[in-house]
DNA sequence: AGGTCGACCTGGCAGC
DNA sequence: TGCTGCCAGGTCGACC
């Protein structure tokens, strides 16, 4: 479910938690969402390691430990991360794993829909996921003449693109409809096609977007929370986003709602050309 | 190779 | 009330 600025958010709270405490305990109440090993093996791999580092890559959690090995976590749509300082919270129904941690507290992850998934590895080139992702938005690499190099190799639609982790890394279905908006492109365009200013406009906006989402804590659109449990604050500043019929904020025209590569896309058709 | 579609899952909600 | 169908913030493999 969550994106850059919502994953990012988990990080930092996490980061602050639970560096340098050890795990204690793993109980495993479904096996399902540890992809890549068997439950019994992931328990073995985890148990008795300090957490050293909590990083992020697009939208996956890399939870870094020692002795060496790393804890990969990809909420997808529906996982969430619940910390509980005090150790005492109950599992609900959707809770999958439960990490108890030297100082007593627990980190539980819920996944309703069991889209998510927790991999240990040794090596992070073992996680597929990583061998083809594209450039983080908010590091220097992404630039506005990386961007136009690789926009006119591709002839899709550009919507399309700003989700393809391949292309570039993080972005989802709520952000890269507010970045078309705030950008005034139409996202039925061909990538190819951006003339250079609009590719500027482009880049600004994909910066900006995430970086205030990033300081407002993420979007709770329905199911996102933090790791207490709180909302996020984007919601406020989204313009398109499930606003189907409602009035654009720019010009009061009805906002129009897609289908491209089978997920919704939301957009102002007299604003964005 | 690049782009699109269905599958993976469950639950909430609108409509009947 | 209860059924059905649709929708949901992601990723991957299969297919054209």
């Amino acid at each position: 479910m969550p994106e850059l600025p919502e994953v990012e958010t988990i990080r930092r709270d996490l980061a602050e938690q639970v560096i340098g405490l050890t795990i204690s305990a793993i109980q495993v109440l479904d096996d399902r969402v540890i992809r890549n090993c068997s439950a019994r093996q992931f328990c073995r791999q985890c148990l008795g390691k300090t957490i050293t580092t909590v990083t992020r890559r697009g939208k996956a959690i890399v939870i870094q430990f020692s002795p060496p090995g790393y804890a990969i976590i990809q909420p997808m749509m529906t996982g969430h991360l619940v910390y509980d300082p005090v150790g005492e919270k109950v599992t609900d129904r959707d809770t999958k794993i439960v990490f108890t941690l030297s100082n007593q507290s627990r980190l539980n992850y819920n996944d309703q829909r069991l889209f998510g998934r927790i991999q240990y590895v040794d090596d992070l080139k073992k996680i597929e996921f990583f061998r083809h992702i594209g450039p983080e938005p908010l590091e220097k690499e992404f630039t506005v003449d990386w961007l136009k190099l690789n926009l006119e190799k591709r002839s899709g639609p550009i919507k399309s693109l700003l989700m393809n982790q391949h292309f570039i890394a993080g972005i989802g279905n709520i952000y890269a409809s507010e970045i078309l908006f705030r950008s005034r492109i139409s996202p039925r365009r061909s990538a190819r096609r951006l003339k250079r200013e609009e590719i500027a406009l482009l880049h600004r906006a994909t910066v900006d977007i995430l970086k205030e989402a990033v300081s407002l804590r993420g979007t709770s659109m329905r199911n996102y929370r933090d790791l207490s449990s709180t909302k996020g604050n984007f919601m406020n500043r989204i313009k398109v986003y499930g606003r189907e019929q409602e009035k654009c904020l720019q010009c009061k025209t009805p906002i129009t709602k897609i289908v491209q590569a089978g997920r919704s896309t939301f957009y102002c058709k007299r604003c964005q050309r």
